[in-house]
DNA sequence: GCTTAGGGTTCG
């Protein structure tokens, strides 16, 4: 997610000293060295354990995942892997934590598909067993004794169609160059010379699907653009479709690999070379990053994620996205795109094929008709009534006739420069066509000959974020012939496509119906505004709107939930509540923080103010017996009523931590470093009480273990008491939503932050804690914004926004919005029980 | 063997 003012993010990215690291991670064939040493033997991933004797052990295996690099403090890293054996019958895969270099190294220099030979690791048990059900224990490799051997994957079999880029290289160059290449340098649009070969990254502002070129190849045409604001045209020719970009639309956002820069008539063209590769993806922010390739091996990290995040917001910002428009809109001499489904075909003649498609709206014109003999039709032959009202006829002409012959009825497509042609009344229709009606304005639907303006027709896939939201529409229409369909209106069916009716009255109409469900808690005196007219006001104001809530952002509503510095204004992602997906840092990582933590412990010396004692982690079974833990507990604290209220946790996994924070009312979890007592990295929490984990800003904390002022009077300490004795800046959960609000005269875009907590009903640390308060929140989200219902269904929100100064990305003042002093009050009927 | 296209609305 992506927001403007009033946050402010924290890009996490440590730096290293390259030159000066010593090479851990060692391609094999590379140089001396390099090669596994003859006195390990390789150890079965099944006969892992706790009892495995480590020290002259490897392990051998194919990455099957690899996570990103994170960052912790002390410009350390971490990074989370899947290796899986290959050779053993039955195949075993177990997670593999890195940290410090070998865990930036890793990143750099491995890929997944890489097969890996690792040594100088320890094993713990895994955290993560029961949710991705790999081995139960993990490898930790940090220290000076880790290393890991890498070999390249096997090269490809020659009749694979989906050679990878990284495959060809690593046959074709020797590894270590290989690997130099490995992480693409992209450049900009604004820095492309002649004669070189580079890969870039770009917004579509033009294509042609692949069309048979005069020569001996398909041949795409695209223009792209990025932030340097030059538009550069770039040809594909290839005979296999595969090879080329998958095109959905303006807007969409593509990486090539390996295109050489040329000159024609003094502009710069991009042309694919032999390596050549395209990715291509959604453009709208917030869709799945989801990249549209037929190669089964590409490589996509964080860094590429973070490319297309920017470049979606970029593009947003520019109105580069061009949406697409519903039967419903289409007006006559209109050229527009056209997402459809396709019910039924039939060939007119050579040149010309009749596709019967609908989209869920109703076209406002009447539509000519085009008469078929039932015998040629593939698809059904005839449509209710009512479903027949909904279907356009389209003809498409010339080569289009070769593209409509692949396509089957069901298949979802998307129609490019689509005409509707108005019919004059006066020169009567070709035989073959009736109107539906009598009347003056009946529209045809044609798709021309030619590739020009992208003319063209593509099937889009079943989760297209396009065609998931014509579903929705669709399943919105009543399914039966009935009087109440006959009753719904072209206003309705605009209404579903949430094309603003124009009129004053349709605007009234549509503000006083709906029941509202939320309310108001503030005292500001002004009277309700529609959004067209909160968006022509100047920022600083207060407005009262009633609205529906059209989408929000974050989908992953856990995402939502943030770490907020309230003294450097950092909003941090959160670690992972339980149970939950979350990116950085995971559980698994916390896990493995603590793991790190607890090995090899160094004698230490506890301060004089602290007693050192031992407390048993309660087993869970024989096979896992409880064991002693050394803890540090505060002098001023032991007396009669506080003395189990605050721990010092030296040693401890993260799973004894949490049980023992269980029974405990405080426990700060630490380690031992240089003979003193020190306080974790700040990315794993630095007091645990309960369910409830607290974590310290990185940026704004001095960590160190100091004993707690004892407040006189005080009858328990906090956290408040714990962080400031320790010198943490504690982090304060946050939930942050962007939100996407609508009513008849438009969409405005709102944060929802300081106010997220009256809003939901609930806290965000409670939100962070457990699993009802998510479910709660996901509930009401989906009441607000049912999945696949329409817009007459959402309910109706009574809201207070302040409009205030924020800044874009690039730092040009621009109106932000925020929800304040509002509740949602729901229905009774929707307070399910989450059982 | 190393081109092809190099966008810019229509027969119907």
């Amino acid at each position: 997610m992506r927001i403007t003012s009033p946050c402010q993010f924290e890009t996490k990215r440590g730096k290293t000293n390259r030159d000066a690291m010593p090479r851990r991670v060692m391609l094999q064939g590379a140089g001396p060295g390099d090669k596994v040493p003859a006195h390990l033997t390789s150890v079965p991933v099944s006969l892992i354990g706790t009892d495995t004797d480590c020290s002259d052990k490897t392990v051998k295996g194919k990455v099957v995942r690899k996570g990103p690099l994170v960052s912790l403090a002390s410009h350390s890293f971490i990074l989370k892997a899947v290796i899986q054996e290959e050779d053993s019958s039955q195949s075993a895969s177990i997670n593999v934590v890195l940290i410090g270099e070998l865990a930036e190294e890793f990143s750099r220099a491995v890929n997944q598909g890489d097969v890996v030979v690792v040594s100088g690791f320890s094993v713990g048990r895994s955290p993560t067993v029961h949710k991705d059900g790999l081995h139960p224990f993990n490898l930790l490799l940090s220290g000076d004794t880790a290393c890991v051997y890498v070999s390249p994957p096997p090269p490809p079999a020659p009749d694979d169609p989906s050679t990878s880029m990284a495959n060809q290289r690593s046959s074709a160059l020797p590894a270590q160059v290989s690997r130099m290449t490995e992480a693409p340098k992209y450049s900009r649009l604004g820095d492309l010379k002649a004669g070189s070969v580079v890969n870039v990254y770009g917004v579509v502002v033009f294509f042609k699907q692949p069309f048979m070129s005069r020569g001996t190849d398909l041949c795409s045409t695209l223009k792209i653009t990025d932030q340097s604001d030059q538009k550069i045209a770039c040809t594909v020719f290839s005979k296999k479709l595969e090879d080329h970009p998958q095109i959905f639309g303006v807007g969409d956002i593509v990486r090539l690999h390996n295109v050489k820069v040329t000159d024609f008539k003094n502009s710069v063209t991009l042309m694919n070379t032999f390596r050549f590769s395209v990715l291509a993806f959604d453009g709208a922010e917030g869709d799945p990053l989801e990249p549209r390739t037929s190669s089964r091996s590409f490589h996509l990290d964080q860094e590429d994620r973070r490319t297309v995040e920017e470049l979606r917001t970029w593009a947003a910002s520019q109105g580069l996205l061009l949406p697409t428009t519903p039967l419903c809109a289409a007006q006559p001499k209109d050229y527009f795109d056209l997402t459809c489904q396709l019910l039924a075909k039939a060939p007119m003649d050579t040149t010309c094929t009749l596709l019967r498609v609908w989209d869920g709206t109703r076209c406002a014109h009447t539509q000519l008709k085009v008469i078929v003999e039932p015998s040629v039709v593939d698809g059904p032959t005839s449509f209710s009534a009512a479903r027949e009202r909904l279907i356009a006829d389209v003809l498409v002409y010339d080569n289009h006739v070769e593209s409509a012959r692949q396509l089957k009825p069901g298949d979802f497509l998307r129609i490019y420069n689509l005409r509707a042609i108005p019919m004059s009344s006066k020169a009567p229709p070709p035989a073959s066509c009736r109107s539906e009606e009598g009347g003056r304005d009946h529209l045809g639907f044609h798709l021309h000959g030619g590739t020009a303006f992208s003319r063209g027709i593509r099937v889009l896939p079943e989760n297209s974020p396009a065609v998931r939201e014509l579903k929705r529409v669709m399943e919105a229409v009543p399914q039966e012939d009935g009087d109440d369909f006959s009753e719904m209106n072209d206003s309705l069916l605009l209404e579903v496509w949430s094309t603003p009716p124009q009129s004053p009255e349709a605007e009234a109409m549509e503000v006083s119906t709906g029941v509202c469900v939320s309310e108001r808690s503030c005292a500001h005196d002004v009277g309700p505004l529609s959004l067209s007219e909160v968006k022509r006001l100047h920022p600083g104001g207060v407005h009262h709107v009633r609205v529906q809530l059209r989408s929000y952002e974050p989908v992953r509503l856990h995402q939502a939930l943030k770490l907020y510095c309230s003294k450097c204004s950092s909003i941090w992602y959160t670690p992972r509540p339980p149970g939950l997906r979350q990116d950085v840092p995971d559980d698994e990582l916390v896990a493995s923080l603590f793991s790190e933590a607890s090995k090899d412990p160094e004698p230490c010396c506890p301060p004089p103010w602290a007693l050192s004692g031992q407390v048993l982690v309660p087993g869970e079974s024989v096979a896992s017996p409880g064991r002693s833990l050394s803890v540090l507990l505060s002098t001023d604290f032991l007396c009669e009523d506080t003395k189990r209220e605050l721990i010092f946790l030296a040693g401890a996994t993260l799973e004894e931590t949490c049980q023992l924070a269980a029974g405990y009312q405080h426990v700060v979890p630490v380690r031992s470093s240089g003979g003193h007592m020190t306080l974790l990295d700040l990315s794993a929490p630095f007091l645990l009480r309960g369910r409830k984990r607290s974590y310290g800003c990185k940026r704004c904390s001095e960590a160190a273990v100091r004993e707690p002022a004892f407040v006189e009077g005080a009858e328990r300490i906090d956290e408040k008491l714990i962080a400031e004795a320790l010198g943490v800046e504690p982090l304060q959960f946050v939930l942050l939503m962007k939100m996407k609000l609508q009513d008849a005269t438009g969409v405005l875009d709102v944060f929802l932050w300081r106010g997220a907590e009256s809003f939901f009903g609930v806290a965000a640390e409670d939100v962070a804690a457990n699993q009802e308060a998510q479910d709660g929140i996901r509930q009401l989200m989906a009441f607000l914004c049912p999945a696949g219902g329409s817009t007459a269904q959402r309910p109706w929100m009574d809201l207070c926004l302040t409009a205030y100064q924020g800044e874009d990305d690039e730092g040009r003042p621009q109106t932000c919005y925020q929800i304040h002093h509002s509740t949602v009050t729901r229905p009774a009927s929707t307070h399910s029980n989450p059982a």
